[in-house]
DNA sequence: TGAAATCATTACAATATGGTAACATAAAAA
DNA sequence: TTTTTATGTTACCATATTGTAATGATTTCA
């Protein structure tokens, strides 16, 4: 399952310390800026499920940022984050396409409590992630990570690795593998699949430090 | 368009009144109750948007009333109404299936805004303005502006980049885009979604600096 | 220890797939 | 109507992928 990214901005250095250290304790992903300087390029590059933005910024009025980030089709949800609390600024704050809103000194717990209900709302997660160590495999976007870094694979060595982390438990028999991976174990020989596996190996783990894939000998292949 | 409704349950009858004079006065339906009694089959029968429950009600916890309307299925946003004020109790109270938590005695305007927020992230409108990276698609007008300067798409081009858009994290198989593009898989043949793609990426693209889209081998095509 | 079986690795060729231009046809515009 | 535009199809070429065979390494077991 991905983690939820949080793009915080707020001024106060310790405040978003503290703020993205409780986050990430948490299992988000968190971003944290000290100004809306280069937000919006970080927007259109990553995948950001929430914003948390101090109203008080020096030189723009946080809510003032997310109107214009509003009109430009940014979607996210927002929870502003604010010392100020008279009515006048709350509304202007809701008015201006936040989510929530939250006044300084506040309470961590209820934050990340509002954080999950507003997330539970507004990014409902598809699990299209199979992870077996630090290998990530996005079945949706048809992407490997190892260890946070994308790895190009085929879709031949995709499916395999796909078919061994969902039996990652079993060792699997080159004839299971051609007819699970391959689909046609008759027209195939067992030594292709030798190969398959040799080159996904080289792919995921080039210097042979990690031993992802063990072979099992007269049996098979199993992650270990 | 359709008054929003809101349901209340609220045991004391002066509150009651007054906030359902308030939401009247801002333009909603409203339903109001002094115990859970008659509520579900309310829920039933007419088209609730919205709950706000006084956690503090005779016999029954309110919170513990919403989490079993949870159980039954039903999804209305829910707003706790409190006077305690402890983490624990908010804890419950979210985790119990609330969306926002309001401690009394609340802000009238406040409350609204809150409601306001809420109902917009409910029951979204939905956004006409499609992002990724420096494309930008209107979809009432379409239009599509690439790096601020219109770019003028066919209809078939424009569908095709939306429903990139629309699945900017995955990899859509030619099958998939004919089914959703052309709205007909069997009758085309996988290469005119090829060239289909082709005849976008030079449009919005010319001089191919920027490889907004990736043909992904043997799986299909996706956003990069 | 040594032979047989199994497996890893490499190189190469066959195949599948994708990009692109050209053409054909249908739909829209003039 | 003619002209333009949109879009599906086909053909051809480039390239990525993958099966196979050959070779060398490793494991098993008598």
């Amino acid at each position: 399952m991905r983690k939820r990214t949080i793009l915080i901005i707020e001024d106060e250095e310790d405040l978003l310390e503290l703020l993205e250290y409780n986050l990430q304790k948490e299992g988000y992903e968190t971003l944290g800026f000290l100004s809306t300087k280069n937000v919006e390029q970080c927007l259109q590059e990553e995948p950001i499920d929430m914003l948390i933005v101090d109203r008080n910024l020096p030189g723009a009025e946080g809510s003032e940022f997310v109107a214009s980030l509003r009109k430009k089709g940014f979607g996210q949800a927002v929870i502003f984050v604010t010392a100020k609390n008279s009515d006048m600024n709350i509304e202007e704050g809701f008015l201006r396409g936040g989510d929530d809103y939250v006044t300084k000194p506040y309470n961590i717990k209820e934050l990340l409590l509002r954080i999950k209900a507003i997330l539970a709302r507004t990014a409902p997660e598809k699990s299209t992630l199979l992870i077996y160590r630090d290998l990530s495999l996005d079945l949706e976007a048809h992407l490997l990570q190892v260890n946070g870094k994308a790895v190009e694979l085929t879709k031949l060595e995709f499916d395999l690795l796909r078919t061994l982390i969902e039996n990652k438990n079993s060792v699997l028999s080159r004839d299971f593998l051609l007819e699970h991976v391959w689909k046609n174990e008759e027209f195939f020989q067992d030594k292709t699949v030798n190969v398959a596996i040799n080159r996904l190996k080289n792919k995921i783990d080039p210097t042979k430090e990690k031993e992802y894939i063990k072979s099992i000998w007269g049996v098979g292949y199993t992650l270990c």
